[in-house]
DNA sequence: ACCGTATCTGAACATTTGTTCAGATAGAAG
DNA sequence: CTTCTATCTGAACAAATGTTCAGATACGGT
């Protein structure tokens, strides 16, 4: 027997807020494991327990999908780190980067991961405007860092590459660090900014 | 009219030892611009001047194309450190490899590339096999740190974090330089010679 | 109770995907 | 020249892809 029109409709408790960043949240994890290209519509849909037409509701394509992950991201970054009250001197102010950076970042390893490795993924406009954003953030590094090779505190010879060595550097703390491990948050805080503190000095 | 057979067999000048490099260097190129995932057989093969189907001469599948891509990068790399003539002071080792590992990896930015981010397209038995490698990289340079702990020269509280640390430093100048930019090789070796010294001081 | 609209289904679409293979030609060896 | 084999073509395959859409159901307001 075939009951006319059987489930093939709005479901019980559908709600655009619920639903959307439900599928957010999914994208952002299997884009993270798996990579933007080796995820389907399907497989975001799946995870949202929802059909691959009904994502489209709530992006107009995949990339853009992906767009509004990063923007997000970034925009947490910034607004994160501009509601700091900043210090004077370089030095507290460098320390004061490097925990925000460290802890902000462990606490969103998956919006990092994507914001750093689909780059590619993006269209040329969008990673225009992607670029902006992180661009504005490391600024503010070589803000510090230039401020305090001025005083003499540090002993930079090129702060360009100084900025992107620091975030190099502790971007490599979320491939390795698992909460619960053998370090705790502020360990590792304290361990990255011993380096981060000599690499600089004068 | 319709000539049968034109065109439908082996080319001329046709030979494994130049198309299998051919092969591997087209999919080296195309797998560090667009990702693994994002490549399909096709362009490796038109890359080439090639049907899709030949390329199956040449490697039994996708996958393990990208694992031989791998494998010969991490080979290099551990064949190319093992033949250096090492120094026994921790200070002068330490700069040592971190002129290796700059000069090393500036030369194939798309090897360094895809060794790091197409980790997650290989299978678990290729994944493991990858990670041996780097794992003993990794680790000569955690001896050189673990000496410098014991003879007092450096200060590193965790010599596991230390080298994640210093060579994530390190990698992070492949996504900035660029032959023939502001810098030398000679100046960049110096600058980051500069940081990675003064960040395990004693 | 009714109506308008927000939300989802299910099916369909044109492409593209990795992979296989019979057959055709070029090169190498005798 | 003949024979054997290495190398490639061209076509084919099923499966998966992103995206669209008519229609069906649930929700919210009146």
């Amino acid at each position: 027997m075939f009951r006319y029109g059987v489930g093939m409709a709005r479901t019980q408790g559908s709600h655009s807020d619920i639903t959307g960043p439900r599928i957010r949240k999914a994208a952002l994890g299997l884009f993270a494991r798996h990579g933007y290209a080796a995820v389907s519509m399907r497989q975001i849909a799946g995870e949202v327990g929802v059909q691959a037409g009904a994502l489209y509701n709530y992006t107009p394509d995949k990339q853009s999908l992906l767009y509004r992950l990063m923007q997000d991201h970034m925009q947490d970054l910034l607004t994160a780190y501009d509601d700091l009250t900043r210090f004077d001197d370089p030095q507290d102010a460098l320390r004061q980067f490097v925990g925000f950076h460290i802890r902000f970042h462990l606490q969103r390893p998956d919006e990092v991961f994507i914001a750093y490795m689909e780059l590619r993924n993006l269209t040329p406009e969008n990673f225009a405007e992607i670029e902006t954003l992180r661009r504005r953030y490391e600024d503010s590094l070589e803000g510090i860092l230039q401020l305090g090779h001025e005083t003499g505190q540090f002993a930079v010879t090129d702060t360009k590459i100084a900025t992107l060595a620091v975030i190099a550097m502790l971007n490599g703390v979320i491939t390795w660090y698992r909460s619960g491990g053998r370090l705790s948050l502020d360990e590792v805080e304290q361990v990255y900014w011993g380096m981060v503190r000599k690499a600089v000095a004068a």
